[in-house]
DNA sequence: GTCTATAGGTAGATAGAC
DNA sequence: GTCTATCTACCTATAGAC
């Protein structure tokens, strides 16, 4: 693991838990085990090693996402695809929604906007489309599919973003709350399968 | 409005559009239009400032969720008129759960331990033993009654935190974006009441 | 209560030896 | 490439005049 790849993943742990305006250069150069000034040699500076960890971030989850929506299922089964490998990706980085989210609101518009255009964007239109057309064909519900796609995300990811508050109201620990987090998978799936059929 | 109340009033301003950390004493001055000084003559030190703050957007939001819960009212309205007045909450404070959320991150487990002693918690629990008692009854499918609170609460507020997102990929200003909130409402209480019967 | 001035500390960034 | 030392800027907080 050379100097680089030490640095980055000391910034990926800092910038995560504390954000960009709270992290300190000087905490990721002991996280790295590394001298302060090597930050500055590798990146030039803290604005600059935050976008690299921060679209890095961003375009692992958007890439996963887009895989999904644009795969070749049939609808329902897309669905429990969707939110059994997206609940995965989140098991798996469970403090990346929330860091995202927290750096989209704080950025301001600005940053957001330069993002969308270099980044590739998340794309739920394929999946939007299908909804639509399940509708048009009478087979489910008449449902407002982009409103749908909202709901699954949010079913998916805001029990990430919010798990300090469910954490401690709920009283349970980590491994606790990754199990809930488990047998979550089926209870989004057969909520949405319900409440879609005609 | 006495200074105390400017300068709350510009607290939250600055204090939800940034975050604790980024948040500058002097431009919460600005924003109320007084000197910096009179920030540490009226709350001591930037910490006990945000508190005030926090706490209080904190506490009307628990205190607005659990009258809701608490209410008593059959299953189905009581989940209709919680979708209907959490979304209104949130209409008129859209900024609040990404604040709440975001420092809840960051802030760490000491923070929130403390915050969940001295204020009153949200208490989801009426709610939850009534859907206990209605699947018991064989009225509705059988769901994990803290999994369906979550994914209400979940697709109600997580289109809010991820307000900046959602903006600026779906290429759309402000006012669509409430508009769209607005006829959330119905489409989540049609997605879960049909989710949940038999 | 309100202001100005400034102390005291810390953060990001750079210079320069090795 | 890596380290130490330091510069410069800024931020919170306080002291003290009015």
């Amino acid at each position: 693991m050379n100097t680089e790849e030490k640095i980055l993943e000391a910034a990926r742990t800092v910038f995560t838990q504390k954000g960009y305006a709270a992290a300190r250069m000087q905490e990721i150069a002991d996280v790295a085990e590394i001298n302060k000034g090597l930050l500055h040699y590798y990146f030039r500076s803290k604005e600059r090693l935050f976008q690299a960890v921060f679209e890095e971030a961003f375009g692992r989850v958007v890439k996963h996402v887009n895989h999904i929506f644009e795969s070749n299922l049939p609808l329902l089964e897309k669905i429990e695809g969707f939110v059994e490998k997206y609940m995965d990706t989140l098991l798996e980085h469970p403090e990346v929604p929330a860091f995202v989210v927290n750096e989209l609101n704080q950025k301001g518009e600005a940053f957001v906007k330069e993002l969308m255009q270099k980044r590739q964007k998340p794309n739920p239109m394929p999946l939007i489309m299908q909804i639509q057309m399940e509708v048009d064909a009478g087979k489910i519900r008449p449902v407002n599919p982009f409103q749908l796609v909202l709901s699954l995300l949010s079913m998916c990811a805001f029990p990430f973003i919010a798990r300090p508050l469910f954490k401690s109201f709920a009283q349970i620990d980590d491994r606790m709350y990754m199990q809930l987090m488990e047998s979550r998978k089926k209870e989004i799936v057969d909520l949405v399968i319900n409440g879609i059929k005609l």
